[in-house]
DNA sequence: ACATTGTATTGACATCTATCGATGAATCAT
DNA sequence: ATGATTCATCGATAGATGTCAATACAATGT
């Protein structure tokens, strides 16, 4: 620790519990091909998994992965009615990660 | 593509580009250590690099490295006097990224 | 029952990344 | 100049992750 410059411990803006559920959450938007998933959803009231293959262009499971990791972050939830699974948006909760990255500004 | 469920080509709510842009930034911040390092510098007018050591508890390599990633993402900004870098955050960089997230679910 | 279709899981592989020690470059004090 | 200090870079390593082929599971239809 040097001796000019340092102040106090610093007011601690986002304690590690709260820095790594926030990370996790940035994680699982972190990658193009989930977000292109997620705003597809999102910007839908419904969306079928058969109506993702296409314009995201990967292959099943790898879908079926991207779908499964953004379910498990609270983002999306799907149903399954009959052979398909219907994806749709948590509501609030794009409203949240956006409120929580404005108050990493605030002292 | 199935024959029942799939509508037309989806309304294509971001494209390749624009998500990978996103995703990058996001990643940027997807990580426990940077998200305290930004919030210590975004809750603050200036911090200096010797006020980052201590709260974060990373090696000196290890936060260099951060900090250069915020750097290279636009999130902050170094300023080089004497010995020390002194660092700020960048004005609205993080309102664009919350209104790009909530940009999401819009249609 | 059997075949078919949509989805989830497993295993394997390649790539990326966070971390740190060692070293180099730049700045200041004496 | 010499030494001390601050920061960046390099090399190495361990862990995480995106991707897909193969396979298993679930639901529907014949």
């Amino acid at each position: 620790m040097p001796a000019e410059c340092c102040d106090e411990a610093s007011n601690e803006a986002l304690d590690d519990a709260a820095a790594a559920a926030l990370a996790s959450l940035l994680a699982t938007l972190s990658d193009p091909v989930r977000l292109r998933i997620y705003s597809l959803i999102a910007s839908s009231d419904e969306v079928c998994s058969c109506n993702l293959e296409g314009p995201v262009n990967k292959s099943q499971p790898t879908i079926s992965h991207h779908t499964a990791k953004l379910a498990a972050a609270g983002l999306i939830i799907g149903e399954r009615r009959g052979r398909w699974t219907w994806w749709r948006a948590v509501p609030g909760r794009a409203n949240d990660l956006a409120t929580s990255i404005l108050d990493l500004g605030r002292p």
